[in-house]
DNA sequence: GTCTATATCGAGATAGAC
DNA sequence: GTCTATCTCGATATAGAC
């Protein structure tokens, strides 16, 4: 519990977490995560029993930083319909990401369920922390019919346009939907909603 | 070119085909498959110099199968508003295999993003198959402005339902997406088509 | 705590008998 | 054409020195 082996447990979370991303957990190595944290692979053994370990320990930061994210947001704007802007226009500030790897948390429960990995539950967790957040900001915002429902086809559009712009490495796809969405959210979700 | 070697090569792109979908293709081994088609590892180089080589056969096998059964869904019907229909509603009747395994086309597109594999190009033809077909089905029906832009929102948005009821493993979801979908089709997307 | 060395396993792929 | 036997490599994981 010394204060060096936590910090490079850190590190080697962190390294392991953006390789997950970019080449899928399957497809990365100790060794390619020991390089790139620039120790020796018998190390990364004392930190972590398994590689499953440090996908439960990946997880659990990435729940923790998207609960983190989504309280700066709160901070940043008081208005829950720039709140919501903001979750919509996500993708767009991620676009070079979104096109190479696609969406870090859809790729990966993708990954997971084809797998038939244990980890799954714990994997759509990261989906239901956005969830809760995206009802509260529809409740402020004086949507009280199908809120959940809603939150949800929220999630499942912005993951099927990240998908398809994946797929077809898009830039230009994405951005137009994206701007669709917005248009959606103005149009059919708040229609009512004049604040 | 024996025609038994041909009916062998078959069966191998057949259970490969099958064994990719559920378990995904880095995930899958020569031997899952030899032992589903219930040969030896050796027998299988001589139909198949290489892994990727099999894949081409799987992704080949698959764009076929889907004009094929495009085809035969433009025979069946003749409506092409029930053409759009019966497209929306695949999820459902393969509602086993969607919670299960995810979409054929978006996961294997998504794991090959995600490896970097050469093979990605040709995999999302199997969307642009499904994308030319929707073109057709909304010019027949008087649909003649953004039309291509409507069709990728139709794979776009199914893709999204399939991938978080994957990730869910969520039949009711599903059921309940697919339901509002085909409103979006009636409300929105033929709204001025009264056939 | 971090290292090197090594055990073990399963993968893709090849050689050659039949 | 199909088989068995084998090669090679890279993966997870362990043992033990420092």
């Amino acid at each position: 519990m010394g204060s060096k082996g936590e910090a490079l447990r850190q590190r080697i979370i962190t390294a392991a977490d953006e390789l997950f991303y970019q080449q899928g957990y399957e497809n990365t190595s100790f060794s390619d995560i020991a390089d790139a944290v620039g120790i020796s692979r018998g190390n990364f053994y004392y930190h972590f029993k398994s590689k499953d370990e440090i996908l439960i320990a990946v997880i659990d930061a990435r729940i923790t930083g998207i609960e983190l994210m989504l309280n700066e947001w709160n901070k940043k704007f008081i208005d829950p319909r720039k709140r919501l802007y903001y979750y919509i226009d996500m993708p767009l500030r991620n676009q070079e990401n979104i096109c190479l790897h696609g969406c870090p948390v859809g790729s990966l429960c993708t990954e997971l369920a084809k797998t038939n990995h244990a980890m799954l539950d714990d994997a759509n967790k990261m989906f239901i922390v956005f969830h809760g957040w995206l009802v509260i900001q529809l409740n402020l915002l004086g949507v009280n019919k199908n809120v959940k429902k809603i939150a949800m086809q929220f999630i499942a559009r912005v993951l099927g346009i990240v998908t398809v712009a994946n797929a077809f490495k898009d830039k230009s796809f994405l951005k137009q939907e994206i701007k669709q969405l917005k248009k959606w959210l103005d149009d059919e979700v708040l229609e009512f909603c004049h604040q």
